[in-house]
DNA sequence: CCATGTTGGTACAGTGAGTGCAGTATAAAT
DNA sequence: ATTTATACTGCACTCACTGTACCAACATGG
């Protein structure tokens, strides 16, 4: 592949370590003063560099805060394709996202409840989520075909399972409730007739 | 109840007529000239106003591409309200998602092309979203109750089907196609079951 | 181990979006 | 006729983000 993992040259780990600083220091910033609040100077300073060196890790003031975002979508494709090719996609889907729950560990709700205050950290969540879209689209279609209609129906599936994910994090982010039985009951309902099949009453 | 329909009187209509130019120019200049070509300097200029005129009409560049977004939120609360108090929500709420395909004209069509193309449209496309969202999940839970349970499956609910509705137009936008057969069907699947009833089987 | 290319970071100047504020001119209200 | 409200302007300012030239430290091949 593209970035086989050898041993942390030197070079490699001090990058990781600034970028990994930069991060941590812009949720901190972030939770600590507000969002306007903290410019990237303010970043840039708490994590000992340049303001110029920011934007060389991220691009955009808000993509601090989603520093694994990359890994995660990755590691989200590879437990996509990871079952047998024989099972029904979509119930693989929806196993994939629910067993995705797990790792969601307290780090990681509280970033969802800044996230969920902070309309610009907001937009830029829903732009990551558009990757996860983009992923089970292709997964989909990688089943049922390249057809018009299957990149249609893919895509209006990836969007909608993501909006009840997206939903259902952001309501635990802000009212700190565990709603993993909810989404398994939505995901259950929308997921659990296979689409690929006909519908007979309509 | 705010701003009742009273006589364009003539101040108002010359600030509708600037916001109309302001629009009409932003989307003109972003579909000959690309988003991040064009200035607000340029759309202003092109409206005959000042810079500072352009953000006393909208608040951010991209806004300037969805001039009507409050109006058509308006509408659709109404259409949403609007049938009879014991139809279950569900069917209502499809029956209304449905029925705003018919008010999709050529030059809405055009203007999802320019949205689909443009990254920063997108996200403000996803921005004005949100209020469909919110308005979907206040109209459930008026239905369903205000309990924290309820407050889930609602915003799930809600961004499940705007998500269905967003691909649709996206596709429609990119591909130039019909998508409205597969958006009912797909609709029908997620919406035919009553979500407000028991699950039996799972 | 030295020469040389590579790379993470810096300094600096610039563009452009968006805001606050202090105006002006004209429509509207009294 | 006087006052008030409002659509708009001009200007100065902040800050996110970019292009470019540069440096210093590391890596690599002979």
């Amino acid at each position: 592949m593209a970035s086989t993992r050898r041993q942390p040259s030197a070079r490699e780990s001090q990058r990781l370590e600034t970028r990994r600083a930069l991060a941590e220091d812009a949720i901190r910033l972030f939770s600590l003063q507000g969002f306007e609040q903290t410019t990237v100077k303010d970043i840039a300073a708490a994590a000992g560099v340049s303001t110029r060196t920011f934007f060389l890790h991220f691009p955009t003031k808000a993509a601090a805060a989603f520093p694994d975002h990359v890994e995660r979508v990755e590691d989200f494709i590879i437990r996509l394709n990871d079952g047998s090719p024989h099972v029904n996609p979509l119930f693989q889907l929806r196993s994939v996202l629910l067993s995705g729950f797990h790792t969601e560990n307290p780090t990681r709700l509280l970033r969802y409840r800044l996230v969920s205050q902070v309309p610009e950290l907001r937009d830029e969540d829903a732009r990551t989520d558009r990757d996860y879209e983009n992923a089970i689209a292709a997964y989909l279609m990688s089943h049922w075909g390249d057809t018009a209609e299957a990149g249609v129906r893919a895509n209006a599936i990836a969007n909608a399972v993501i909006g009840v994910v997206r939903a259902t994090l952001v309501a635990a982010g802000e009212r700190g409730i565990d709603a993993r039985a909810v989404t398994a009951e939505i995901l259950q309902r929308m997921l659990g007739t296979p689409f690929d099949e006909p519908l007979h009453s309509m």
